[in-house]
RNA sequence: GGGGGCGUGGUGUAGUGGUCUAACAUGUGGCCCUGUCAAGGCCAAGAUCGCGGGUUCAAAUCCCGUCGCUCCCGCCA
């Protein structure tokens, strides 16, 4: 017998169906059994007659709730039903998988555990339409993007999350025993979607794990997270990524929108609203005006840079007058950024980089990478940096690099600003902290 | 790494020097209820108040340490 999805069950009235679920309520009364039955597509009232089978009775007594079970029985339209006006009468139940009592929490209950308990027991979270919402989303997120990167003539690619030298800083990479040697984790696929560039792919992106060994303790920062990177060559300047990224955020905003606009209104009460391109750009001597304007003072020593309260000031300065959830901040001294970023030909202190913040949020980096090789390994000294650990990197501009630029972007903090999350915690599927290394 | 806050039955909270032999909600177990539907009613079990030390006649409550969680900053996506 085939299953019914619950969603579908009005369609079968009068027939005899299958459904499988979780028992979501049981109300055992003297004569009568009620189960409420969940699957993904909604809710069901299960009736059945306690003297018509007696040892069913039984079983069906013993159930802890989120038992996982499978139901046969005959779909009737009821008035009386508050659930949907229909009932399924009960005539075969097998118990597939039973729930211990009790439950360490009630994903259904009105009142939830704190976040970090419920993380102990994410899977029971999870079956919240509301959790399970989120990863939909991040599911239709990453399909448009990849949609409109393969309409783009991109090419996908996987780099090597084990590298043998530390890659850009080198302060926020976690080592591991690699047989008789040292390895790392890779902190960003960075130098690798560079090399693409210089193996003449000409566009490419990487959707993959990013690692950083950064004991951060904020709502927004994980130790393993989900890297989105993207790098074109052939470009002029950064503002050719830029365009890239606002035409191709607008075109995933609006697909999430048309799949799950409703969905998400519901849950998190958030009108999801398509960016209009394109975004605003401020560059960073601009910015700093704003922030003066606005009698945001930022701490001395955050010269060149911002602090996050100096981008929420400027995330809600720009919704405020372009009513515009993004905004480029451009033009980031040499000081604050990396080596490889270029510099402009007639400011030699500013990098020709960007930040783009979503409501306030920084969620993506990105810039014009410097592509000569000489410069380059110049830029590294400047930093302060040896060559010698970096040179597999350097060598990659050694036979003919195109100018290229891209950008990395953050998958949960773009998922954060989409629905409003307090934390990126709820946005991601299992989070890792740095005191979070379960389940 | 720096700073703030919190830690009470399974879960969420109340209690902030004595009336705490720790309260309420929810969940759990039992009984009752002609079909319930956020079901309802009755009963029961369940907490050495994170841990260790101290102050006091008296500590869940004040102090110190410690561990855990959390928020902010640093760092970043």
């Amino acid at each position: 017998m085939q299953r019914t999805l619950i969603k579908d069950l009005p369609n079968h009235i009068g027939e005899e169906v299958k459904v499988q679920g979780w028992l979501q309520t049981l109300r055992d009364q003297k004569s009568m059994q009620f189960l409420i039955l969940r699957d993904k597509t909604g809710l069901v009232q299960v009736a059945h007659w306690k003297k018509g089978n007696p040892k069913l009775a039984e079983t069906i007594s013993a159930l802890g709730t989120e038992s996982a079970l499978t139901i046969i029985g005959k779909v009737v339209a009821n008035e009386v039903v508050r659930l949907g006006g229909l009932e399924i009468q009960l005539e075969e139940l097998k118990v597939e998988g039973l729930a211990e009592t009790p439950l360490p929490f009630d994903p259904f209950n009105e009142v939830l555990p704190d976040q970090d308990f419920r993380l102990d027991w994410r899977y029971l979270d999870l079956r919240r339409e509301r959790n399970r919402l989120i990863i939909e989303v991040q599911t239709t997120l990453e399909a448009a993007m990849r949609t409109y990167w393969l309409d783009h003539d991109f090419i996908e690619i996987h780099s090597p999350k084990i590298l043998g030298a530390a890659s850009e800083s080198g302060a926020e990479l976690f080592s591991l025993k690699y047989f008789e040697t040292t390895a790392y984790l890779a902190q960003s696929p960075q130098f690798y979607k560079q090399m693409a560039m210089a193996a003449g792919f000409e566009r490419v992106f990487e959707i993959g794990p990013v690692f950083r060994a950064d004991p951060s303790f904020t709502s927004r920062h994980m130790t393993e997270f989900t890297g989105v990177d993207m790098e074109i060559s052939w470009i002029e300047s950064h503002e050719d990524v830029m365009v890239f990224i606002e035409n191709w955020l607008a075109y995933c905003y609006a697909e999430v929108k048309v799949k799950h606009g409703e969905q998400i209104k519901q849950h998190f009460g958030v009108e999801l609203t398509v960016p209009t391109v394109p975004f605003p750009r401020l560059t960073m001597a601009e910015a700093y005006e704003v922030l003066k304007s606005l009698d945001y003072s930022l701490p001395p020593e955050q010269k060149g840079d911002l602090d996050p309260g100096a981008e929420r000031a400027l995330g809600k300065y720009i919704k405020d007058s372009y009513d515009n959830d993004f905004v480029f901040v451009t033009d980031w001294a040499f000081s604050v950024r990396p080596f490889y970023h270029m510099l402009h030909e007639d400011n030699p202190l500013l990098t020709k980089s960007f930040d783009l913040l979503g409501k306030g949020l920084e969620i993506t980096t990105g810039a014009q990478r410097e592509h000569r090789y000489e410069v380059l390994a110049s830029q590294a000294q400047q930093k302060g940096l040896s060559l010698e650990p970096i040179q597999d990197y350097l060598n990659f501009f050694r036979y003919g690099c195109p100018p290229h630029g891209g950008f990395g972007l953050g998958l949960s903090r773009l998922l954060m600003i989409m629905m409003d999350l307090p934390t990126i915690r709820e946005a991601v599927y299992l989070f890792r902290g740095p005191n979070r290394l379960r389940p």
